[in-house]
DNA sequence: CTCGTAGTTTGACAGGTGTCGTACTACGAT
DNA sequence: ATCGTAGTACGACACCTGTCAAACTACGAG
């Protein structure tokens, strides 16, 4: 046999065992968010390398690994690099639209972060809140 | 004087404060969710006591001051009780959709659990995730 | 005033989380 | 066989989290 060492397994949920509280926990991370939010973006599979994302690769395996477990991103291994994608169709199923409204919130917070840093000034129009 | 004690003030960040992550972190427990759910449910403003939660009274407390604080939840005292309501409008405006696919998501897996502990077959029919 | 009820505060505690650095493993290329 | 690259594992650390019990505060009723 060519594979007398660790077969390089990766543990997935069963889309049944996908729980939504676990989900939401692995989105709740501005880290994981913007995985998910590029992994959305870009259709394709991405390795995680092609992240640049402002922590180690300690903590990007982390990271990774916390939405694997969640059951939010389904993940491969390709020789020595790793690919990540969304589980859409498993997360679509359970949780219909969810994805794409936390999504949309994550890209709707982002721009208006950014409006908020191009505008300097101190107490703009903020309506009250309620 | 009528309040020379505490005015019992209740700190909620306005609405442009709100953050995605600290949303989906606060409905990301299962007994948060449930607050949640129940005050969606009801459409008026329940107390805390109303509640029956698996849960102490500091827990309880705890667990309401991270919705308060989070956003997702509006308190003002009446007298000794405290009122809860969802901040819907403030949600709605800034993570369109959010809040409903969590509340349907929340819904649809407690059919499901539901379900898996009337059934108590043990492999039941479980299609494979893909 | 006294009491009961609703909720808070504080301190404690076990366990989880995000982060890092360093050492390690797996795989492909040379 | 050797080396470089992609990612993992492990230990450490500070901090956060959910939980409780016990003592406390605020308010309304009698």
């Amino acid at each position: 046999m060519t594979t007398t060492t660790t077969p390089r397994v990766l543990e997935h949920p069963t889309r049944d065992r996908i729980r939504l509280e676990e989900v939401l926990h692995a989105l709740s991370d501005a880290v994981r968010l913007r995985i998910v939010r590029e992994l959305a973006r870009e259709e394709t599979e991405l390795s995680c390398s092609y992240f640049d994302l402002p922590v180690t690769k300690s903590t990007t395996t982390h990271h990774f690994r916390v939405l694997r477990e969640s059951g939010v991103i389904q993940q491969t291994y390709q020789g020595t690099t790793k690919l990540n994608c969304l589980r859409r169709s498993d997360l679509d199923a359970l949780f219909p639209g969810l994805l794409d409204s936390v999504l949309a919130a994550a890209g709707a917070q982002a721009v208006r972060e950014e409006e908020g840093a191009r505008r300097p000034g101190p107490g703009g129009p903020e309506g009250e809140p309620a």
